[in-house]
DNA sequence: TTTCTGACTCGAA
DNA sequence: CTTCGAGCCAGAA
């Protein structure tokens, strides 16, 4: 199908979809594999549709593993309950040992699907 | 049509 | 350390 029916949106739901159990990703991150590194913010307003779909919304956080978007969960630490569930640690709102279940789309996933 | 607002990020002051 | 501006795209008013 075109690329140009897809909208930035469905783009970045098929990457968050894809993102693997335990692993966490920047919202940087997808709009850098899509190819507008600077559309991250983009990203974040496409992740609030996302909760109403079959994304991970939680395991996408921002650069630094910030949970961002913790508030527009239900609760103020459902997201973090979500992580930790999938034995991310999460402190202070911010992801511990990010190196290490950072999952990058660019480097791990391939466009060809 | 324009204008404003965002789960962002980076660089500069 | 903090604060600000710019850049990006989509949707609502």
């Amino acid at each position: 199908m075109k690329p140009e029916t897809l909208t930035f949106f469905e783009k970045v739901y098929e990457v968050a979809r894809q993102i693997p159990y335990g692993k966490v990703t920047s919202y940087g991150a997808i709009a850098k594999y899509l190819g507008t590194a600077k559309s991250a913010r983009i990203v974040g307003y496409a992740m609030k549709g996302s909760l109403d779909k079959d994304v991970p919304a939680h395991r996408v956080v921002n650069k630094k593993g910030l949970l961002t978007g913790k508030h527009h969960f239900e609760g103020t630490n459902l997201m973090q309950q979500l992580l930790e569930n999938e034995g991310i640690e999460v402190v202070e709102n911010q992801i511990q040992n990010l190196e290490i279940v950072f999952w990058d789309p660019a480097e791990e996933l391939n466009k060809d699907s």
